[in-house]
DNA sequence: CATCCAACAGTGGTCAGACCACCGGTAACT
DNA sequence: AGTTACCGGTGGTCTGACCACTGTTGGATG
């Protein structure tokens, strides 16, 4: 009686609900198998194709995997694949482009201030080398280079949120600041200036 | 002999490149009418299972929309769907109560700052009212109170986000700050001082 | 003539069943 | 013991059926 009241939620929607429980009561890992189309079809008491259409969109989102004649197993890995089928289609909505893009630099702002005070030398150290390598492209750094204040920000949401956007939004076009942005974020942190972060944004904004 | 050959594409997949490719040639807009799931079917030579894969994903990426009793067609505007459903399975996981709130706190204090610029003392007249009322708790207040901020913040993408994160913490706990704090952040408002944003929630994380 | 409403055709939503291709294990055979 | 053929389980796909819903149409009614 509580939600397909008014919404009439669709079957395989309910499904997904069902299965994200089922997930989390048995705990389940990545790796671990799911019950089979036609067994969830009857415990869950629903018709086979719903359950598929359930199941292909997790899969499109790099869930699960299915491999045909073993079963569906929870993804190990992120599955890109899913993400640049996505941006093939999605992105000449440009206003999805800009929110995108605006929400990804604020998170990596808050990202880059949530580390500050935890950073050592060392820490200084290791974004210079992420920077100086020659062998990469900047878009590359882009990513090594914020991949890395992300995981030591010790937030596992506010990296896993950015590291969806940013592949969203990277498969389509390129994302990197100009090269003297990332030093001179290094050298805030070398020189303990807090507030300069927001200013530094701030300026990067203006262009 | 086109699709399935080499790689083992599954139908669906195929499906969606021609759906697409179809979309191109017909010069399709956003809000026109997709052909029938049945007619597609016979067109492309597939199964209508197969067709409704294919539909399914591109109603993830929030391309279709579907209208029982009427057809597909074109979404006039880009959903968020497939952040939706990746997030309450990313949040399944995350349950790191700690995470989840410094992140709304960021996302609060950000869409707090997007919007400065374009209040208008009509805006700030409104969320005066908004704190003023005594009919409700300072929960509601709070939720009330920011999902007006974030609507006139522009970025659906950020405030989907902020809302799916906010529901799914306030079920488990209430949200608020002290009642000063909403005043103070209206008084800044008031007052044109932006940097006093950041200020007020340093003072906040300090509690 | 204008208005209303019932019947109808078309659409997405769902289910059940069938067949195929594929994988892994196992029993039979050499 | 090693090889092979088979078999059960699985995902992949198609077909046909029924339901619920929508917009239209055409006739009955005032």
């Amino acid at each position: 009686m509580a939600v397909s009241m008014s919404h009439k939620q669709k079957v395989y929607q309910g499904i997904l609900q069902k299965i994200r429980h089922y997930m989390d009561t048995q705990h389940l890992q990545p790796g671990d198998k799911l019950p089979s189309e036609r067994e969830l079809a009857q415990t869950l008491g629903a018709g086979r194709s719903s359950i598929r259409e359930a199941l292909r969109a997790m899969e499109f989102l790099g869930l699960i995997e299915t491999r045909r004649g073993e079963g569906t197993f929870l993804s190990t890995y992120q599955s890109f694949q899913t993400v640049e089928l996505l941006a093939s289609f999605i992105l000449r909505e440009s206003k999805t482009r800009i929110d995108l893009a605006e929400t990804l630099r604020i998170l990596e702002k808050e990202a880059a201030k949530l580390v500050f005070s935890k950073f050592t030398e060392q820490d200084v150290n290791y974004l210079q080398v992420i920077l100086c390598k020659q062998d990469q492209t900047l878009e590359e750094t882009h990513a090594v280079f914020f991949r890395y204040i992300f995981e030591r920000s010790n937030n596992r949401l506010l990296t896993k949120v950015w590291r969806l956007m940013y592949e969203f939004l990277a498969t389509a076009e390129g994302i990197s600041y100009p090269r003297g942005f990332y030093e001179e974020l290094i050298q805030l942190y070398a020189t303990n200036h807090y507030d300069g972060i927001e200013l530094l944004y701030l300026e990067l904004a203006k262009k």
